[in-house]
DNA sequence: CTGTCCATGTAAGGCGTTACATGATTGT
DNA sequence: ACAATCATGTAACGCCTTACATGGACAG
């Protein structure tokens, strides 16, 4: 239920709608927890049955009403306990890893066309993650715990160099194929 | 529905029943996508309606059938069709990263501890990787096709690479906050 | 005057997990 | 004697996705 305490994460920051919780999702943690309108709007209704948020309702003629939610002591309590407790291990699934893995089905040119899409694909998220960077670098922030920005920071951070690592890869195993040079590198380097 | 297809891909290298693909999939994908019993058999029945597969059944005198799954023409023309179709981009979702993310919540003593379990699981996952690989070089393998094995053996690079990444970001991480030095590092590296 | 943004949701379905059920055979 | 392995599945539930519904405001 990482959803859920992502939720209560943002609120623990600011009083948020429906509507804006999921814009801070997409400017945020999009990138390792992409979040859909429906599920927040369900989940935040939980949380507000479990006393973990509270709503003011925002009445407005003619339109919709808007609900904003805060945290509450017990959601602050939750979020701290959650965040702070070892997570079970939790499987990826990557369906991509499995065209590869059967990739002897394919002719040399398949496979290179799989690995050049994937590569150009990694190329794009790495172009964003450093505009993203560049964006926070030049904006001077208002968040004063600089070491919240750190946390927060880290997560781009890190998918900035795993597509580093996963672009690197990519470029040798198109090398491999093509001078059909099959080695496999595992172990014992520096 | 990538579970049809790995399976698939399996059935495309010889034939198997449920249980004996429940331990293919553990001793060779499993890393990037585990599957489970109940969903193996369950997919093989709807491969079966499909025409995908053909089942040959062993019947064994006071015991359980065995069913024989064998891939057909149309399902080796699946296969290679979906083998060579580009995915829609896949969402990951990586609960320790909201943890990370919102970790300005906790204490500098709870964020390392966050860190450091992290480290130790990746680390152990990093000398399965190697394992593996070892055990793999050890063993004089049957498989005369090179390429398919080189394939599949990309995965398991990729895998150790990944992990080798995720280490050094974790340790570079805890150095950080262990001496508050709150930088971010993206880009402009050779 | 068409489309996008604001703002809320409901309904249905898919993929996957967990727990349960059965029962003989082989290993310690 | 007891556990693990072999071998098949069913039932129920949970998370997430997709599609749909509503309706005013505002921009090109």
């Amino acid at each position: 239920m990482s959803l859920k305490h992502a939720i209560l994460g943002f609120l623990s920051f600011d009083a948020f709608s429906g509507y804006d919780l999921k814009k801070a999702f997409d400017n945020s943690v999009q990138h390792f927890w992409p979040a859909n309108q429906s599920q927040i709007y369900r989940t935040l209704a939980e949380l507000d049955e479990q006393g973990f948020v509270e709503k003011e309702i925002i009445e407005r003629e003619e339109r919709l009403d808007m609900k904003i939610y805060r945290i509450t002591e017990a959601g602050r309590a939750e979020l701290h306990q959650w965040l702070s407790t070892p997570l079970p291990e939790h499987d990826t699934r990557e369906p991509f890893l499995i065209q590869v893995y059967f990739g002897g089905e394919l002719s040399d040119e398949e496979i290179l066309n799989l690995l050049h899409r994937k590569l150009k694909e990694i190329e794009e998220r790495l172009a964003v993650y450093e505009a993203v960077y560049q964006m926070t670098q030049s904006t001077p922030s208002k968040v004063t715990d600089t070491r919240a920005t750190f946390c927060a920071m880290l997560t781009l951070e890190l998918g900035y160099i795993n597509s580093k690592s996963d672009a690197g890869w990519l470029r040798s195993a198109i090398e491999r194929v093509e001078t059909k040079n099959y080695n496999i590198q595992i172990g014992n380097q520096s």
